[in-house]
Parts: structure tokens; sequence; C-alpha cells
DNA sequence: TAAAATAGGTAGATCGGTCTACATAAAGAT
DNA sequence: ATCTTTATGTAGACCGATCTACCTATTTTA
């Protein structure tokens, strides 16, 4: 009945709750570690500074995005399909902070704290890049003659715009409006 | 020659910097009165405590925004304009903080920071609910017929989404795009 | 001369980060 | 089967710096 949880693991499962709700720069060392159960010293064994926590945790979003994407990925036939995959990752994972009071996408908030050069700021801008190419991709197999880029961006603009405003008042049902709105771009192509 | 400036305006002035650049949370209140030239009793002698500062640092930046979206306002004929207005404004207000190094809406960034039930929290959903309740208006105008309340919401999205992509990678040819993106969903109502 | 802004300082908490000293547990060596 | 090494985690003191908030006393301004 080994329950043991590395405390590498204990840390980022704390850090992930506390930064999301209470914001990075309002959650301190103290708070971080007492909430996992762990020495302070346990984080500087696994973790450089707080900043290298701080990136950990973007990274970790990062993937727990790409997987719920690989997922709904998995059960899409169509470019179509497949597109709108993205947006429903992006539900899902909306809906894995609603324990926590949804407050929008995590990694944009982090990068609205972080200073113009951290190294932070470019895991979330590459994230939001990346959601970008998804859409030209899907889109050049779906209509190889349309103004793929503008319309990927126009994608792109509707989906972190339903996300900042869904985190501003605390619904999901701006993703969903978002998506409805994608159908429509692709849809009338 | 009387050059004198209000200790308050001048706190409002360098607060704006401040937190617009570097985050609310990182600015202290001894920089902002540094920055501001101004003694620290000054700033207790016009604002209740930090938040309250912050709280007017918020309505001083949605009322700028007012001011650019009047000016534009001033200068358009048509419903379509005016909804255009919109987009123009917030290109005005996104060069104003040029000086600063642009980092996207300080609306949207600050309200990032602040706890869910924080009065300042209402001032940023405000000024986006104001936008989609303007789109509304005009697209009333322009089209009786259509779909105001999804059009309007697909307005928003746009145009929150290109600020918030602007915000990362740091110029405002998205918030161009959008404008661009808003006329071909405006024209083909 | 009365009001407002000034410089400078204090209180008390919290910040990120470092350090010491000890405990536990698995892996390798004999 | 016993000893030793190496990993990892523990508790808690401690550092200098910074934070908000508030105070006093002096100077400037109107």
């Amino acid at each position: 009945m080994s329950e043991r949880v590395p405390a590498r693991e204990r840390l980022l499962k704390a850090a992930a709750e506390l930064f999301y709700r209470d914001g990075v720069g309002a959650t301190g060392i103290d708070t971080i570690t007492a909430h996992a159960g762990v020495a302070k010293m346990s984080l500087y064994n696994n973790f450089a500074s707080k900043s290298d926590l701080v990136k950990a945790y973007l990274d970790a979003r990062l993937e727990e995005w790409h997987v719920l994407y690989r997922e709904r990925l998995a059960t899409a036939a169509t470019p179509r399909e497949k597109l709108l995959a993205v947006f429903d990752s992006y539900v899902d994972h909306a809906e894995l902070a609603y324990g926590w009071g949804f407050r929008g996408c995590g990694l944009l908030n982090a990068a609205a704290e972080l200073p113009v050069g951290d190294a932070g700021r470019a895991t979330v801008a590459f994230q939001k890049e990346e959601v970008e190419q998804l859409f030209k991709d899907y889109l050049r197999q779906m209509k190889p003659a349309a103004a793929i880029d503008e319309t990927a961006e126009h994608l792109s603009f509707v989906l972190e715009g339903a996300m900042a405003r869904a985190g501003l008042d605390g619904h999901d049902g701006r993703l969903k409006a978002a998506r409805r709105i994608a159908i429509s771009i692709v849809d009338q192509l």
C-alpha cells in the first residue's frame, strides 16, 4: 500500500492549484510547500528557484492541454472535426479548473504577470502560435483555395477572446459560443 | 510658469506606467512614490490604500479609452463606421502604451492578477460588456434582422482575442487584423 | 496663517532563498 | 546476511530585502 508521492509531484500539484487560483506573484514559497505538505528544501532540491517552478507549471499546463487535445483528436475523422477538437479541448481544459474557481486560461493569466523578457512568456506565446498553426493545417486540408492565414488568425482570435471573456465572468458558455462561431466560419468558406 | 502638478495626478501617472509595465503586484508603494517624485504620505493622503490606487488606475484606463472612443466616434457618420471606431480606439489605446513597452490590455492584465471577488475585476468585466453592448447597438442600426447578439459576441471575441495575442507578441498588427476581420463580418451580414 | 506637501522613519509581516542536522529507504558490495 | 553508499525528504532557524501602512516634524504654498 505504498502511496508515497514524490515531493516534486506534490509540489507541482500544489503549484498548479495555487498559481492558477491566486496568481503567480501572490503565491509565496511557504504557501506552496505548506499546501504540498513538503519541506521547503524539497522545493529547492527539485527546482532551482521559484521562477523555475513557474516555468515547470507552465510546461505542465501546456502538456495538460496537449493530452486533452490528442484525446479529442483521436475521435475526429475529418479535418473539420479535428479543427473543432481544438475548441473542444479548450472547453475540457477549462472544466479541469472549475474546482479551483475558473479564472480563464492559466497560461494567459501567468503571462500577464511575467516580465517582458521572461522565458515563461515564450511558452505561452508558443502555445497560441501552435493553435493558430493547427488551424492553418486543418483549413488547408479542408479548403486549399481559402484565405488560410487570415481565417486561422480569425479562429485564434475567437478562441482566445472567448477565453479572455470567460475568465472575467467565470463560466465556459463563452467557449461553447466560440465553438459555434468557429463552425459558422469554417462552414461558409 | 507654474508647472505645478498635484500629487494625486503625479501618482496616477506614475502608477499608470508602473502598473502597466511591471504589473500591479510587482509594483510597490515606494517605487510608485519615488517615480512620481512625491512623498509617501501624499499617496495615503490621496488614496485610502494601494488597492484604492489600483482601482483608480483601472478607472483611469477605462476613462482613457472612453475619451479615445468618443474622439473616433465624432468622425464616424454611419453605424458601420461607429462600430469600427471601437476597433480604432483600441488601436489608439494600444499605441499610448508603446512607450512603456506594449503588453496588451492593461485592464485585462490587471484583472488576471486580482482575486476573484475584487472590485477591480468588475470594472474590467464592465468595460468588456460595454464594448459588446456597443456592437449590439450599432449592429441593430445596421441590420435589424441579423443575429445581433451572436454577432456582437463574435466581434467581442475577435477584438479581445486580438488584444490577448498582441499582448504576447508585442505589436498591434493583431489589432489591425482584427479590424479587417470585423469589416468582413459586418459586411457579409 | 492655515492647508498641503515634504522628508524621513517605524512597525510588523512576508518575501525568496540558504543552511544545518537528522531520518528513511533502496541499491551495491562484501 | 550484513554493511555502506547514495537518494531523497524532513524540520526549522536564519538571512537580507521588501512589503503595506502609518507617524512625526519640517517646509512650502496659497
